[in-house]
RNA sequence: GGCGGAGUAGCUCAGUUGGUUAGAGCAAACGGCUCAUACCCGUUGUGUCGACAGUUCGAAUCUGUCCUCCGCUACCA
């Protein structure tokens, strides 16, 4: 059985799940889903990044102890993503045992391959922002007039120099051995544009990298030399490997390397070259591929917390159903770019898609066949009997196909055109059809053709649907009478059953 | 400053290697239908294809200049 290994990034606890955490979340449940449905031996992997300085900060200001801190924070994820139906099949977290583990050995491996060394770290620091400069950005800031000393191109406040023993890890030395892997592997970094991006940052020279600090001690000692805690990123990013427990545990044989590391665009350096320098460093496979989607702006303008625009997915779900919330993320733009959410727009998609295509669909057709066949499912004696019934029937095969295509692209909003392309038929041909003229004129036969592609090509809209809208597509596969039916092929299993028609899936929403 | 991307209908976008009347979805208007959630089906429109100049029989598509917006340019995550 073919493997596939999915994962998102481990988020920082020192935060409350928002839309964006939602989104990368939903979009790798949504393709491990699919994948599962396929028949892979799937593993879903996310977590917790919970390590750091501004956590233990966070934990003091509260005035409890860091890991009752950090287990409470662990709550809240693990709520959101069982209310936005995340079927994972793994949940890290970096200050379990297991994964303080991993990242030491990862480290003594790098430490014996030569690849560390102790030095020093120069560079110019905001205090108050916490955030470190390179002179280029200083030199360049139009706040930096006065040349002579440089302040902080956010805050205007004057950056301090600053030095600090700390381990080094040797980037520069597989700069070109990664250049080589970019080159010999097209798809490892998608989408093109961030590729682009990541190349010539590498091609501009990548400088070694600082992996400890010993400025707080929430985080993994270094192996002989506890002053130092490992840089978060890198303790981080070790997540992939050590929730499998590498390097001899079952699950890592099994699944590593993965098929796919999902996440924002905003990380996908540490990804695209820090991660996959560590890997080669320890001598392990690389991930298959790296995709960085795109962020969300609220109402058109930029979410933050101190806007107060900050979306909450949970509040969200409550309001307009889970799968419309997981429909509308991941049909409203394309994966890979940036987008807008509004009310207005989720209102649109809701009513356009969901209620008049989808569930009006469904409904429309059961209600017929109840008319027509008293709910039991006609057995047509040739159901292809004219061209328009050839089409729609082709068109439905063609899309599963076509479907298995985008979702291996991650071109979610691009499968789910093809699908809703396959309701829209649906609807034409019912138009064309008019089974209540057939129901008049007596033409049973072509009555029950009729009727049987229609829910077969239900039935299968179902299917594609189910990752995507999980409760949804269950909900039509009990009113299709099709729960145990699930072959992604057009086919006669449904005749003779008797549908159990409910009420319409989405109900419109008024403005 | 350097490198890269984008600017096409009211909105969101598609437009392969330059070739006949520039497309889709949504929104709007009108018509049809009645199985259906005021739903569905059909018809309809406006676009100086960012600006200017050039190459060409012919350019949204190639070249140049300019304007606007955005991303990346290393250590908070």
């Amino acid at each position: 059985m073919n493997k596939f290994y999915i994962t998102t990034p481990i988020y920082y606890v020192n935060d409350i799940p928002h839309i964006g955490h939602a989104y990368t979340t939903i979009a790798a449940d949504v393709l491990a889903r699919y994948k599962r449905l396929k028949g892979f031996d799937v593993y879903y992997l996310t977590g917790l990044d919970e390590h750091g300085q501004k956590i233990m900060e966070a934990a003091q200001a509260k005035g409890v102890e860091v890991q009752k801190h950090v287990d409470e924070m662990a709550e809240g994820f693990k709520k959101a993503w069982n209310k936005l139906e995340i079927k994972n099949d793994g949940f890290i977290r970096t200050t379990s045992e297991k994964h303080k583990k991993v990242v030491q050995e990862f480290f003594k491996k790098m430490m014996e391959k030569g690849d560390v060394y102790k030095g020093q770290y120069e560079g110019w620091y905001c205090i108050p922002c916490e955030s470190y400069w390179t002179e280029i950005h200083l030199k360049d800031s139009p706040k930096n007039k006065d040349k002579k000393k440089y302040v902080c191109p956010d805050c205007g406040r004057p950056v301090k120099k600053v030095k600090e023993d700390t381990y080094f890890f040797k980037l520069s030395k597989y700069q070109d051995q990664l250049l080589k892997h970019f080159e010999e592997n097209p798809d490892f970094l998608q989408p093109v544009s961030r590729k682009n991006e990541v190349l010539s940052f590498i091609k501009q020279g990548l400088k070694d990298l600082s992996i400890s600090r010993t400025s707080f001690t929430w985080g993994v000692p270094i192996p002989g030399d506890d002053k130092h805690v490992i840089y978060v990123w890198f303790d981080a990013l070790i997540n992939y490997v050590s929730a499998l427990d590498a390097f001899d545990g079952k699950n890592y044989k099994k699944y590593w390397p993965a098929d796919v590391h999902v996440m924002g665009k905003e990380i996908i350096r540490f990804h695209a070259v820090i991660w996959p320098i560590m890997l080669m460093s320890v001598g392990v496979p690389l991930p298959k591929k790296v995709f960085g989607h795109g962020w969300w702006t609220v109402e058109g303008k930029k979410m933050s917390k101190t806007t107060g625009n900050v979306v909450d997915p949970i509040a969200l779900a409550e309001e307009f159903g889970v799968d419309p919330v997981r429909y509308f993320l991941l049909r409203e733009v394309p994966f890979g770019v940036d987008g807008d959410f509004s009310r207005a727009s989720l209102i649109a998609r809701f009513n356009a898609d969901l209620a008049n295509d989808l569930g009006n669909l469904l409904h429309r057709t059961l209600t017929m066949c109840e008319k027509y066949f008293k709910g039991e499912i006609p057995n047509p004696k040739n159901h292809k009997f004219d061209d328009l019934s050839k089409e729609l029937v082709a068109l439905s095969e063609k899309t599963i196909d076509e479907v298995d295509k985008s979702m291996n692209a991650l071109a979610f909003s691009e499968a789910l055109s093809k699908i809703w392309k396959v309701i829209g038929v649906a609807n034409t041909y019912i138009e064309k059809e008019a089974p209540w003229k057939l129901a008049k004129a007596g033409e049973t036969e072509k009555l029950e053709a009729v009727i049987f592609n229609l829910l077969e090509v239900l039935r299968i809209t179902a299917i594609l649907i189910s990752p995507y809208m999980p409760s949804t597509g269950e909900k039509m596969l009990s009113e299709l009478k099709a729960s145990d039916i699930r072959e992604l092929s057009f086919g006669k299993k449904l005749a003779g059953k008797k549908v159990a028609k409910g009420q319409p899936l989405f109900p419109r929403l008024e403005k």
